[in-house]
RNA sequence: GGCGGGGUGGCCAAGUGGUAAGGCAGAGGACUGCAAAUCCUUUAUCACGGGUUCGAUUCCCGUCCCCGCCUCCA
């Protein structure tokens, strides 16, 4: 394994190393569960996915830990104003979350810590800073005494002096300094609300990370993802509060993803823009949506548009009918011929390993597919080294962009052969009446069944051998915004 | 204002100090009764102006434009 990734932190590519060979930890920031997973946080959730892939593709066992935020503001006054308990709504958008995860084929996580099962660990963490003097507590609340904290800014490469004492800083009264931050709110009326050496209060935001990350993955663990959104103030502050009070590393390699845009804008709640992630899913599908997600760097902008989905959703078709094509042709007794397949496997590892450049990754499955759509037409003539090459090419295509990219072309192939099960009778029923009016010269009549089934989504294919059909993936009509 | 990222063919998007992957779309051709699928051919001097260099799209400076963060945000 000889991985490159983006570090934040140090701005520059360096080797992954693991704290402990062989293994990996991860911690990706979770979803406030407040309302239903939009396309932004699909992009998260796929190159958090694909990079925990890549790292057990390339043999390394990973740990992988994202947190449920079920305790803030937002989860708050949406349980006000639909006049029922926070916890209703947490544990509703708790449940979505896992579904529409299920439904973009990520892997789900091997601990999913809730905030509130780590109130705990949260208060010994803040209670070490106030020991410590790095923190203070005032009326109930309790802050995080930022400068005091030398590091502070190191992520988002902010020096403390330079950031904008804003006017509109929250508690600003109570702070001894606009720039700190809040680690435990007192409790207001009708809130829930734990009981603490301060006072009966929730947890801030930033706390949770760094309590939660270090409690199942240990000091300076592997990697830590999130949106670039985040990395100033929510990563910085998962720092301070860590290194502040224990020292060390919190985590030893920073990635993160661009944000998702609608237009010239990007995708979020506050602009309004958002598209929920089920919907997009059901309309385009799982491979176009993943292969569009895959379609830039992971930490450059994408938009989301009709266009680039119905690109994403043409690449999907073209390795979907390569990998149908090859398994067609291919006698039952053939052996792949792995030699072929070698140097695709070796391209695509090459450029994963540089900082997972995926679209580079996706460009290495396309040279891939024409070099078995160019074997394919000898392969069909009975080609024995030509069958042995197309299979163990269809063979890695599938491992690379199922096992991978999690791209799901052979769980795609499954549905549309337990489809073309159940409607086979019927059109093999029309294509025989098609053949005989072929046979008549009737093409009116044969175009007519064509189209017709055409338009149910089977394609039908003639060849030297007589017609064969499919169930294709259909492509959405063309609509103003995807 | 501060910090960060970016401007590559009609569209999307990699990449490199030595004249630029891949995909989509388009055009032409092969195959087909016509299609579909597939194959072949075909389209760029890399925002602009300087500089460094034998040579820059790739390094440096400046200009213009776009985006993100600085408040909740994946």
């Amino acid at each position: 394994m000889s991985l490159v990734l983006f570090d934040t932190l140090r701005r520059d590519k360096v080797p992954f190393e693991p704290r402990e060979a062989g293994s990996v930890s991860m911690y990706v920031c979770g979803p406030t569960v407040q309302s239903d997973a939009h396309v932004g946080h699909g992009r998260l959730a796929v190159v958090t996915d694909v990079l925990r892939r890549y790292l057990a593709f390339s043999g390394l066992t990973v740990t992988f830990v994202q947190n449920v935020t079920d305790i803030d503001d937002k989860i708050i006054m949406r349980a006000r104003r639909e006049k029922v308990d926070p916890a209703v709504i947490a544990t509703r958008y708790t449940r979505a979350w896992n579904r529409s995860m299920d439904l973009l084929n990520i892997q789900p996580p091997d601990i999913q810590p809730l905030a509130t099962g780590h109130l705990l660990e949260m208060q010994a963490l803040i209670q070490e800073l106030i020991d410590q003097d790095k923190a203070y507590a005032v009326d109930g609340d309790v802050f995080f005494r930022v400068r005091r904290f030398e590091g502070y800014g190191k992520l988002s490469r902010r020096q403390v002096d330079d950031m904008q004492q804003g006017d509109d800083v929250v508690d600003s009264d109570r702070k001894e300094d606009p720039l700190d931050f809040a680690m435990w709110k007192s409790a207001k009326p009708d809130e829930p609300s734990w009981p603490s050496a301060w006072g009966d209060g929730r947890p801030g935001w930033h706390i949770e990370c760094s309590a939660m990350a270090v409690k199942h993955l240990g000091e300076g663990f592997d990697i830590h993802c999130g949106g670039l959104d985040l990395v100033f103030p929510h990563h910085e502050n998962e720092i301070a509060q860590h290194e502040a009070a224990h020292g060390g590393t919190f985590a030893r390699h920073w990635v993160h993803n661009g944000m998702v845009r609608m237009g010239e804008d990007k995708m979020s709640k506050s602009v309004g823009n958002v598209v929920a992630l089920d919907e997009a899913l059901a309309t385009w599908g799982l491979g176009p949506m993943r292969l569009w997600y895959l379609s830039a760097q992971h930490r450059t902008p994408l938009t989301f548009d009709t266009e680039r989905l119905r690109d994403a959703s043409t690449v999907h078709q073209r390795f979907t009918t390569f990998v149908r094509s090859a398994r067609q042709i291919v006698s039952d007794d053939t052996s792949p011929d792995v030699s072929v397949a070698d140097p695709h496997r070796a391209a695509f590892i090459a450029v994963m390993d540089d900082d997972l450049n995926a679209p580079a990754a996706v460009a290495a499955l396309h040279e891939l597919v024409s070099d078995g759509n160019d074997r394919l037409k000898k392969a069909a003539a009975g080609d024995q080294a030509e069958q042995q090459a197309v299979l163990a090419l269809a063979d890695l295509l599938v491992e690379l962009a199922d096992r991978v990219l999690g791209i799901g072309i052979d769980d795609w192939l499954g549905e549309a052969a337990a489809l073309e099960a159940r409607i086979g009778p019927l059109v093999e029923g029309l294509l025989d009446a098609r053949k005989q009016a072929r046979a008549d010269r009737d093409f009116e009549t044969a175009d007519a069944i064509r189209d017709q089934l055409t338009a149910t989504g089977v394609v039908v294919e003639d060849g030297p051998d007589g017609a064969t059909w499919y169930v294709a993936a259909p492509l959405p009509d063309p609509t103003p915004d995807a």
